[in-house]
DNA sequence: GCAACATGAAACCAAATGGTTTCATGTTCA
DNA sequence: TGAACATGAAACCATTTGGTTTCATGTTGC
């Protein structure tokens, strides 16, 4: 068991605008599938499949209820995010990033 | 002058993990592309087609030296990434969110 | 001036992506 | 029991993506 080999990490989950949105309507409630389509300008069928790349990601969770299958939101994923992000805090709004541009301007 | 239209925004850029390592080694110091990709595994001109991408999202800026061209890292775009994570930093780590949870569960 | 170097651009390709439509399957409840 | 509903699966399609190779252009410095 050494490599998770996940089709979808969550970089990639997260990269297209309508997984963007299905995340933030299933932060709020969990929602069955035709009904989360009736928001978007798409068929239900394109909506599952985004939801599947976000179940892969582990961003969303089903549970089924009665013919139903509800989905919700699953945030602890973008805890990943969050610590790849972390590594560039120091970059933005810093003054040795200024002093290191001003070095390297004066090599040649 | 109504929508920036640009055709990669932050979130396209870094889901592709070789985009990823291209920040991480221009974070720390400029670099003229042949040196870039004889660090990664490709060719010279992918990582031209990466380096575009990123550039395209703002991460990236580049400055003629000579007959080179030196890119490095502008880490400033990657606050919006910070300012659209923040707003599911409640649903980790979260009690009302297990409450809720609770409460949806006990509905049927 | 010109060889060597650094880069850009174009044509091409296979695979992935983001949609569609159509059909099949399972569940509910009157 | 059977109609209506909720979902899944499959086939298909156009475009994008991530790579290649080959060729063109501009710069440097002996």
């Amino acid at each position: 068991m050494a490599t998770p080999l996940k089709k979808h990490d969550v970089f990639q989950a997260i990269a297209d605008p309508t997984r963007r949105q299905l995340l933030h309507v299933l932060a709020e409630q969990e929602m069955p599938i035709t009904q989360i389509s009736n928001r978007f300008p798409m068929s239900r069928t394109a909506i599952s499949k985004h939801l599947r790349v976000l179940e892969e990601a582990g961003l969303v969770q089903n549970r089924r209820v009665g013919r139903e299958k509800r989905y919700r939101m699953q945030a602890e994923p973008l805890l990943e995010l969050k610590r790849w992000l972390s590594f560039y805090e120091r970059f933005w709004d810093n003054k040795l990033v200024a002093l290191q541009r001003f070095v390297e301007d004066g090599q040649e």
